[in-house]
DNA sequence: AATGAATGAGGATTCATTCAT
DNA sequence: AATGAATGAATCCTCATTCAT
């Protein structure tokens, strides 16, 4: 009863900045300690607000790890979307090159976001039933995402006709795990060049060829 | 078969059984419920001894899970070892089929111990550093063996040339993922299948060739 | 006097009064049993507070123990300067006077707090290393001040040339330990007669004299 | 009813000796740990023994404890009366001489048995009120003892006409607290030397006297 | 909107003691 | 007499969440 919000006091310039202030710190503390090391005074102390805040922003730790699962989804998504697209008005790419831009446009994203690497690939895991449902519904989309792609590729020929879906699920399993991989070892590789092994194992594998295309050149 | 629990006390022949009992419960309510959710009582009640004696046989909860781990790496290479091995005395396999059988035995492995792939792939993620070295130092060896065969599969020309660990990486990490996706999601194929298709997608890729092989199938 | 409860949470002239209910209700509570047999929920209920209150006023049981070691011996300075100082604005008051007037406000400090003696001379021993090297401290302090009143003395010819630390660290003895036997042992005597034995004990020794000082008179 | 002792296993020989071991084995642990800091397992570890031997000699840690107090009396009580008697079968000494003699003897016991101090002054106290009552008894006998030689001192005029308890006790506290701070800090004195400061300080004082008598030498 | 004091359920761990063998 | 596995009560401490101000 008491805590009815009875007026703007703050205007709204300010608005969401607190509730941002909270996200971005609480993905640095996050992605540093794990779910469970991090408590909300942890939270609190990098965002330089009070515990009490927290709760009015979010409506407690796991709602608060949701919010952020969310808008990590929505950044990758969105930077795909900005950095794969044709977006020059021009004709359009072929499937392989579609392909290879969306597959580097994530490796660079993880590249650039090792907090959320973290976030998505090692913390939600683990976390309990809400969180697995979660991180698979990210995931489906993602994988949905690569299968059309996939689905489209084999409509014009250029892929074979092996199972959507599960190529798909390889796809983005070989993407999230070498991203995983690369926070902890470092292989020197450029982004683009481990994008690239990835798309040419996927479409020649490692079995020589008569002419041609090689993996890893 | 669990040791008739008329005779009291400890025979000799019930030695090590009951620190068998602690793991066989433990390694279950880990899986089920993870490790944080998980409490030293919920593993004393499954394995029906007292709080203090899962202190009497492990110093620790995570010492507890630690020796899962162990475990749980010794049971799958001992799995892949003795069904992926020539073992009949004939010529050697080529390398394909060597290849071949070890990706097979590892999803049959997988595909029968469950709560082994929950233990190892999912719980063991952020569960703060130690979990994370001793699960990396697990990963490692699995992807040294798997270097080696890539190794010599290059060195006589069944393969590209392309770096072997990022190979060997790749190929763990498809395996992995796919069975953690098995675990919820029922593809409705076989471990076999999914073995050839993971195999076949590695060694042919995607892109339709002029003649022969052709993944997925 | 206790602040009445009357009025919610915290005002701020509320502010350090719960710190120092907790502290006061510590001390009752491990001079009556023991630093090891208090627990903490018994803190918590003396003082009226809840368990987890305790630890937003302190990190943890031994620090609680060593704040209140360090507001005993606070008071014991204050005591001692406040009573034993010349004080009056009259001329320099001789050793034997000083010393004297020091001892006796020792006994009587100890007289009124008999939950500080039990705190600093019964407890603080054997609980490990912390709280050892901690009253030693507080030792070492109380007995450098006695040291100086013994140089000093020794200086003016007052007392004869024995190690001053030595002596210092007897008349520490003689009081601390005379004051612990008088928290069981009721030897009918006043602080201030208690007081005289000791020093006249300390100057004048137990042999007859041809003249004058006799001790216990 | 399963532990009645049904015959003599071990020959009368080795009756004690057990019980010794774990005795020795008790103090020196309880010495260098403290009484709450020693676990039954440490003790039976030192006494190479198992737990439960401990409890076929001991009906409890307490009661163990106990048995070590009374053990440190007993043999304090037997050098002092074997180092402090006349022995020789000559004449009496007078008193100053006995009394040196004895303070002589306890300083000496103490400096060699370093653990008892502890076990006696250090852990005794702050034990509880069983241990206090105890060690509190141990204490009296002591004080018992030294008061007999002071009334009898008085009565011959050796020493003036103080309240002989007290005054047994403040020289019983200089011994206890002297030989304590002896175990931590080096004063580089001989235990005699020691002794006699003690016996000097408390005959003659620290006033200088016309003639004769001056304590520290 | 914000604060931070207060709460108390929850959980890992320890350890004296028992007891079947 | 001796062993050591088993027990479970006891306790410190953490931390998400609430709420008076």
């Amino acid at each position: 009863m008491a805590a009815k919000p009875m007026r703007r006091a703050v205007g709204d310039e300010a608005k969401g900045l607190r509730r941002e202030a909270i996200l971005a710190a609480a993905k640095k503390v996050f992605a540093k300690k794990g779910y469970h090391a991090t408590t909300i005074a942890d939270v609190a102390k990098a965002a330089k607000v009070s515990y009490g805040s927290i709760y009015w922003y979010f409506d407690s730790k796991d709602e608060l790890f949701h919010a952020l699962m969310d808008r990590e989804e929505q950044a990758l998504r969105d930077h795909i979307a900005a950095t794969a697209a044709p977006s020059d008005g021009r004709g359009a790419l072929d499937g392989e090159d579609m392909f290879r831009r969306a597959v580097r446009a994530t490796f660079e994203f993880f590249e650039h976001d090792r907090d959320g690497v973290r976030l998505l690939f090692r913390d939600s895991y683990a976390l309990g039933d809400r969180f697995e449902r979660h991180l698979g519904s990210i995931y489906e989309r993602f994988i949905a995402d690569i299968e059309d792609t996939i689905v489209e590729a084999q409509r014009a020929g250029f892929i074979v006709d092996a199972p959507p879906r599960m190529v798909a699920f390889s796809v983005a399993a070989l993407i999230g795990q070498i991203a995983v991989r690369r926070l902890t070892t470092d292989d020197g590789l450029d982004a683009s060049v481990v994008a690239d092994f990835v798309v040419t194992l996927v479409l020649d594998g490692l079995r020589p060829r008569a002419r041609g295309h090689s993996p890893g050149g």
